[in-house]
DNA sequence: GTCGTACTGAAACGGTCGTTTCAGTATGGC
DNA sequence: GCCATACTGAAACGACCGTTTCAGTACGAC
C-alpha cells in the first residue's frame, strides 16, 4: 500500500506537470502526453496505477506549488499580506498555474467522487487558514475577523477570475488596492 | 446561413439544457444525452450541425438566463443592487446554473478557439456594464467608479466560488455584507 | 398527387480512449 | 550465476466517441 515515489516517478510527474500547465487537464489523454514527455502510456499506468491516479498526483502537485508559496510569505499585517498575495496572483509567470487551478476548482464542484473531489474546498481552507494566522499575529480575534478574511479571500479570487479572462491588470489592481486600504495596516 | 430556430430545435435545446444543468458540460456526450431527452445523436447533429454547435447553443442559453435576470433588476443604489445580486447568487435553485457558469468560465480560459472561447470575458462585461449603469444613475462618474464596480464584481464572484465549494452561506454572506456597507446606499 | 421541407432510425465508419497482456531489459544485492 | 526489483515496448482489447451514409416518414403547399 506504499505510495512512495520512485525517482523515475518523480521525474515523469514533473514532466507531466509541465505539460499540463501548458495544455490543461480537461482533455488530457495518455498517449499524447506520453509522447510529449518521452514516455509511454504503459509506463504512466505502471507508475501511477491509472489515469485517475496520475490526475490526483498532478492536482496534489498544483496544490503543493501554491502552498509552498503561501507558507513562505513573510509575517506582517493583513493588508501587507493581501498586497503580496495579489502581486503573486497577478504575476504573469503564474498564469498557467492559476488557470489550472480554476480548472481543478470547477471540476471539483461536480466530480464527486473522483480525483478532483475536494480540490475546491481544500484550497479555500488553505488560504483562509493562512489569513487567520495573520490576523492572530495582529492580535485580532474579534468575531469580525472571519468575515474580514472571507472577504479578502473573495476579493483575491474574484479579481483573479477577472484577470484571467480579461488581462486588465491595471483596472483590477486598482480595485484590489481599494479594498486593501480598508484593512488594518499594522 | 440562417441560424433560425425551429420549434423542435428549441424544444430539444431546452431539454438538453436541463440535462446539462444536472450533469455538467465537461463529459457531455451525444448518445447518453440523446437517450435521456428522448432524441438521437442523428437528430442533434442535424439540428445543431455538430457537437460544438450544440455546446455553443447551451452556453448561449446559460448566458441568456443570467442576462435575463440582470436586466430585470430594479433600479437602485449600488449597495442595494449588490445585495440583490448576492441574494440571487446564493439562492439554492441557481446552484446548478452557477456551477455550469464556473465550468464554462474555466474552459474559456484555455479553449481558444472553440465554443467556450469568449464566455469568460463576455460575462465579465455583462456584469460590469450593469454596474456601470447603476453608478451612472447614482450620478457617480468619478474615476473611482471603475475601481468600485470592478471590486464589487470581484467580491461577488469570489464569494460565489467560496459558496459553491464550501456551502457556508452564513460565513460568506457576512463577508459580502461587510463589503456592501462600504458602498454608497443612496 | 406531387413536391419540398422537416425530421427521424439504424447502422456503420474511422478514430481515440484507458487499460491489459505478454514479453522483455537493466541493474544491483547476494 | 541468480534472483528480485524497477522499468519498458509492442500490440491488442473492448468501449465509446463524433460523424456520416442511406433510407426513410410525416405533412402542408400547390
Amino acid at each position: 500500500m506504499t505510495e512512495l515515489d520512485s525517482p523515475r516517478k518523480r521525474e515523469l510527474l514533473a514532466a507531466a506537470y509541465r505539460y499540463v500547465l501548458g495544455n490543461g487537464l480537461a482533455d488530457l489523454s495518455l498517449r499524447p502526453l506520453a509522447r510529449e514527455i518521452g514516455s509511454s502510456p504503459r509506463v504512466l499506468l505502471f507508475l501511477f496505477g491509472s489515469k485517475e491516479g496520475l490526475i490526483r498526483a498532478l492536482l496534489a502537485q498544483a496544490r503543493k506549488d501554491e502552498l509552498r508559496y503561501l507558507t513562505q510569505l513573510r509575517d506582517g499585517p493583513v493588508r501587507v499580506t493581501g498586497r503580496e498575495l495579489w502581486r503573486w496572483l497577478a504575476a504573469p509567470p503564474h498564469r498557467a498555474l492559476l488557470v489550472l487551478w480554476v480548472e481543478g476548482y470547477a471540476r471539483s464542484l461536480l466530480d464527486d467522487p473522483g480525483p478532483w473531489a475536494s480540490f475546491g474546498r481544500d484550497t479555500v481552507n488553505d488560504w483562509l487558514g493562512l489569513l487567520a494566522e495573520r490576523q492572530l499575529a495582529d492580535g485580532r480575534i474579534t468575531p469580525e475577523a472571519e468575515a474580514e478574511r472571507t472577504l479578502l479571500l473573495a476579493v483575491l479570487r474574484g479579481a483573479l477570475l477577472d484577470l484571467l479572462a480579461t488581462g486588465d491588470v491595471d483596472r483590477i489592481t486598482a480595485a484590489v488596492e481599494r479594498h486593501l486600504r480598508t484593512l488594518p495596516s499594522d
